[in-house]
RNA sequence: GCCGCGUUCGUCUAGGGGUUUAGGACGCCGCCCUUUCACGGCGGUAACACGGGUUCAAAUCCCGUACGCGGUACCA
């Protein structure tokens, strides 16, 4: 490859960063990290003041890091480029619209939203379904290219709004490879003049991305296939300012499982968290979404499934990428969940869990319960956090139980339970320990003649309140004799 | 409407003319392990959108059709 690898994530700050663009940003880092010295730019493309959303810039940075995303340049840690943010760059959009203006690759425009509406009425009334400003219809509107010089001048002069419009050639071809989807062309008569530089002043998003790719000299512009159809506008402004493009890459969007764009509502209505945000605050493991994210479009040809942020950039082809949308899959995303929560050490999650447990304000025992609680619990759940609900008979008596459990509370269970409870008091509190305990109820079920699950079951609902749980022995181990004897007092007095 | 891009098991995907009885993963189902629930192990279910070509041979190449998605703004 000539020259290094220069790719940047551009959002706009319009609000929390969307899983869809997490996976876009995911895609540049491992892109760029997949070379020695590829450059990985945070850009901040905030044109659309109405649009601007307070916190929306520190919520993009916070999420890439969370995900384990260093940010070679951005406006956090500013390199050769800067400013980062494009509101910040507005004099160089100007000079560049201005550059174009006088090479006669764009004009003045001072028509009004309502003039404009007026022309795509007319227009379509006479039988234009799709009614256009370009080649043929800015001869009738106005602008410096009907306007005579002097009067342009004028409404410059007095301040008068205007935009800069792009003068998109009647009939071209433009064509360009994408290095996801091979070879792609488009007609320029399908196309507006495009809006430039905007009449607040902000230029719009082709015009700004183009310049700061180019000044930033970025290689490879990989987003959203969003972005597709505006690529030929791009091109035709790359061609306007005679300079090179760089390579494009469309990615295929990710879709709801109903069909569609993932988008925060339908993603709301189906249950899968749609911001970054959500997935930290609701403690998902970031190496499983990271892995889940990459391999929704992606994969790397072989069987393989688990890869770290850093295998996975090593791995990462551009033209390993599929083409088509892909369907969020929740379920996936968990089991990915499920694995990386496996592979942390109990001492490890006890030290997250603290901190969970806190914010919660659920009261955790010592270390030493709650690790050995951890061992016992984290086969089950799929999030860290499902801990504490799982295991929440670890930290405190049962307040009920379970409906479905209580089934399994028959005539003969109330008897049982007491002769296993006298049993077991006899038992010294150092001498409580899962074989122990498991003997004695293999005594009591032998000495009246009946099966295992006759006694474990109902023993199980009195200790820990519900029909399912870690082993059964050693939780009571865990629990001591003292808790153990009063939960099965309780049970005994409320269920028999 | 117009323009563009897609289309292999329910989902993510491998495969890109003969190696394919189309492979893997998630899910689902069953069995084993476990007298709970899980983990784990083993097995099973299930796909080349359709129609035409090209070719000795097509999931793979070409053309249509259908369907899906995206775009069509002084939003990005």
């Amino acid at each position: 490859m000539e020259g290094s690898v220069r790719v940047r994530f551009a959002p706009s700050p319009t609000g929390f960063l969307h899983i869809g663009g997490l996976r876009t940003a995911l895609y540049n880092y491992l892109f760029a990290r997949h070379f020695d010295d590829g450059t990985f730019i945070l850009r901040i493309e905030d044109t659309d003041q109405s649009r601007y959303v307070e916190g929306a810039e520190e919520d993009i940075i916070r999420s890439l890091e969370w995900c384990g995303m260093t940010i070679d340049e951005g406006p956090e840690n500013p390199g050769a480029f800067a400013p980062y943010r494009q509101s910040e760059r507005q004099e160089l959009y100007h000079k560049y619209a201005k550059e174009l203006i006088d090479n006669d690759q764009a004009y003045y425009a001072f028509d009004t939203t309502e003039e404009l509406d007026q022309m795509r009425e007319r227009l379509q009334k006479s039988g234009n379904p799709s009614p256009k400003y370009d080649a043929i219809t800015r001869q009738s509107m106005k602008n410096s290219l009907t306007l005579p010089q002097d009067e342009v001048d004028k409404r410059l002069e007095a301040g008068e709004e205007y935009v800069i419009r792009l003068k998109v050639p009647r009939r071209e071809t433009v064509r360009f490879e994408d290095l996801i989807r091979g070879h792609v062309s488009f007609e320029t008569k399908g196309l507006d003049d495009q809006v430039l530089l905007k009449s607040d002043g902000m230029p719009t998003y082709h015009l700004a991305n183009v310049v700061d790719d180019h000044e930033m000299k970025i290689t490879h512009v990989i987003r959203g296939e969003e972005w597709l159809s505006s690529t030929p506008k791009h091109i035709l402004l790359y061609n306007a300012f005679g300079w090179d493009a760089p390579q494009m890459a469309h990615l295929p969007l990710i879709m709801s499982p109903s069909g569609g764009k993932l988008s925060k509502r339908k993603a709301e209505e189906e249950g899968i968290p749609v911001n970054t945000k959500d997935y930290i605050n609701q403690n998902y493991e970031p190496e499983a979404l990271v892995n889940f994210l990459a391999y929704l479009g992606w994969s790397p040809g072989d069987d393989s499934e688990i890869h770290s942020l850093d295998e996975l950039s090593e791995l990462f082809t551009l033209d390993r990428v599929s083409k088509g949308g892909a369907v969020f899959n929740h379920k996936k995303l968990l089991w990915y969940n499920e694995h990386y929560l496996r592979e942390q050490s109990d001492e490890e999650l006890a030290e997250r869990l603290r901190d969970i447990a806190k914010n919660k304000d659920i009261d955790l025992p010592d270390d030493e319960t709650l690790i050995k609680a951890i061992s016992l619990l984290k086969e089950r759940v799929s999030k860290i956090d499902e801990i504490l609900e799982m295991g929440d008979f670890f930290f405190k008596d049962p307040e009920s139980y379970e409906e479905k459990a209580l089934k399994k509370w028959k005539d003969d269970s109330g008897a049982l339970v007491r002769q296993y409870r006298e049993s077991i008091e006899s038992l010294d509190s150092d001498n409580f320990e899962a074989a122990t305990l498991k003997s004695r109820l293999e005594d009591v079920i032998e000495k009246n003649d009946v099966g295992f699950g006759k006694l474990m079951m109902p023993l199980r609902i009195a200790v820990t309140g519900q029909g399912f749980g870690p082993d059964l022995f050693a939780s009571m181990e865990l629990l001591g004799k003292e808790i153990v004897i009063r939960r099965l007092d309780t049970a005994l007095e409320k269920l028999d």
